[in-house]
DNA sequence: GGGCGGATGTATAACGTTGTAAAAGCCGCC
DNA sequence: GGCGGCTTTTACAACGTTATACATCCGCCC
């Protein structure tokens, strides 16, 4: 069986809580105590047990992320920086997918899913505001993500519109004139209507046209739909000379469809995509694409979540993380594909800590 | 406060151990007896504390899942059928990120992440056989993945031998005689190890060269390194006409590199892959790829695990999940490349359950 | 030398749950 | 009516930890 504070405190001829003492470093010890329950404590190769430190202390020192699918790469990048971030403050990250439905999307804000949290990260996709507004769960809740909900809770994300204009404003510059939009979702009030509002306003400010026929709605918010969504555009006969989707794995599912039907990238069509994952590197044409800073989304959701435990309460606060618009390939101006070249950073990068 | 099994005894007029009988579906309760306690539950909002259940049983219905790292999306989808595997068992999963560095790895078998699991699933890559052979923890381990590891755990994994020689097999019934391997790496005995003994065999036995000067070690496993190997292999001036890669990723870095060098895929060099992420069937060229059963190894991997709580130890096994080839663009032979064709299945089907 | 205060160690009671064993209630039967 | 055998409910003791309050010790000052 395992070893507990008790059969240290045995071994070393001590109290129970003496021993407590040394593990928790409490400032009171002589040396030579701590030294000789630490001998004790390696001796038998004590480990403290975590349940019922959580039991006595009513905190159990993990917090929940749940994300709409992890085969997004953005979303297990995220991740990364999530459980990375939370390490940092000795804290353990329970991950769980939702998979973008409503119906888990509600059971995870009302912590059914897992009831061992301090705290829950959650990124939603369908959630609608009423579906929180009468959460009765005391966990603190820190939300991430596109959606803009008008509730008391913090909010991490980046200027969604800001970052959708600044993508639209490069294509502008680079003198493209009909600039689609893959991935406003179909039948929702909400998702991706704030790309999709940087992107009207955009191009409304360059005298553009914004008209319905060139924004595509899809189901779902991968590579299948992306080529779907831009199959429908051109089989509807718009040839625009540019496209701005609404994540890159969209972005990517398009750039297919282009190749396939002769298109060329980006002499024919321009194509910038949202999210910077590794994967739009390393196409046969490489991907421009809106790339958020996930480690500071990461790290200030697990510092806005912390700050919350206990009954603490701060003042909800919306934290814009910064992002930044990486030129490749797929919207390269006259010069020739240059293999080896240097990322180009363009646009703002606001708020938040600066990205290391 | 939260409400505990206290309050409820006392709004009901009922014992502690009462309550704690019709949480827990007790049998012995009259019907009458357990609506009136129902009745309180529901009015109070009562949850039960898990802290003090997992102190109580000794098991806290969690497992972790270490993997090198989830921005590989062969890693998160199979994340995600772990989540899915564990949740029908009522257990929640803690994931965590080695790096694929051997002191991550060994500091997640020894527990040292994460101390509050029933169970540990581990995808090593670095660590060696006698890193676990002094295991000092009695938490049961389940191994995934390609190591080969001759110690008492069970272990998951497919045939990589096998999968790769039917890959292999696969390019040369193509007609193709010069079949590089990229992804081996660099300075590591084992990793990769089966995957080029297949790619060996097969080509010693159909009697075609399996030179070092065709293997491309690589330090890491992402699509920079398959591109960089791939440079590697023409700047020595091999001209292969087939690449089979350690995975996807660095198939697609390869072919990224083919492409600029103006090599076209299949027709001058065809490129299989391995693990069937999402993001191969959607690149400028789709890629042939090893599809692994992830779903069978997620369950397999958590039935494994459980089969071990509270002291079970069946005897140790090594269980074949089931893996098919998927032919795509990459490797198409005389066929012009049709759009919505059909995937291909090719090879075997070994062990394991049959896949869905 | 008695008292005082700070530093150090200890006994005990929680935290919320479930297993055990015993008590209480119920039934039919002699 | 009492008794055995069942079902239902209860009291109590854990599980391993930490907080609280108290006991002890030491040196120091008046």
């Amino acid at each position: 069986m395992r070893v507990s504070l008790k059969d240290v405190a045995a071994h070393a001829g001590v109290s129970i809580k003496t021993v407590s003492n040394v593990v928790n470093n409490y400032q009171h010890v002589t040396p030579a105590m701590r030294e000789r329950v630490q001998r004790s404590i390696d001796v038998l190769g004590y480990r403290p047990n975590l349940a019922a430190r959580h039991l006595r202390k009513g905190r159990t020192g993990m917090i929940a992320l749940a994300l709409p699918e992890l085969g997004n790469p953005y979303f297990a990048e995220l991740a990364a920086a999530v459980i990375n971030a939370a390490a940092a403050h000795d804290y353990i990250v329970l991950l769980d997918h939702t998979g973008g439905r409503r119906e888990q999307e509600l059971l995870v804000s009302q912590g059914f899913r897992a009831r061992v949290i301090d705290g829950l990260i959650l990124s939603p996709i369908e959630l609608e505001t009423e579906d929180l507004r009468d959460r009765a769960e005391s966990v603190p809740l820190v939300l991430l993500g596109e959606r803009d909900y008008d509730l008391p809770y913090d909010h991490i994300a980046i200027d969604n519109v800001a970052a959708a204009r600044a993508a639209v404003r490069h294509l502008i510059a680079l003198g493209r004139r009909e600039v689609a939009f893959i991935g406003a979702r179909r039948g929702r009030s909400e998702p991706a209507q704030l790309r999709v509002r940087g992107w009207r306003e955009e191009l409304s400010a360059a005298g553009l046209p914004a008209d319905d026929g060139l924004v595509a709605a899809t189901d779902g918010w991968g590579h299948a739909d992306g080529a779907a969504a831009m199959t429908r555009i051109l089989d509807a006969g718009r040839r625009p000379d540019a496209i701005f989707a609404y994540n890159d794995p969209m972005a990517i599912g398009a750039m297919r469809v282009l190749h396939q039907r002769g298109l060329r990238v980006p002499e024919d069509i321009a194509v910038v995509g949202f999210d910077d994952v590794v994967e739009g590197h390393f196409g046969a044409v490489s991907l421009t694409s809106v790339s958020p800073d996930k480690e500071a989304i990461g790290r200030l959701a697990v510092e806005s979540v912390l700050a919350r435990l206990g009954g603490a309460a701060p003042e909800p606060r919306r934290v814009w993380a910064g992002y930044r618009l990486v030129e490749r390939e797929s919207t390269l101006g006259r010069e020739a594909p240059e293999h080896g070249a240097q990322d180009r950073s363009v646009g703002p990068r606001p708020a938040g800590r600066p990205a290391p």
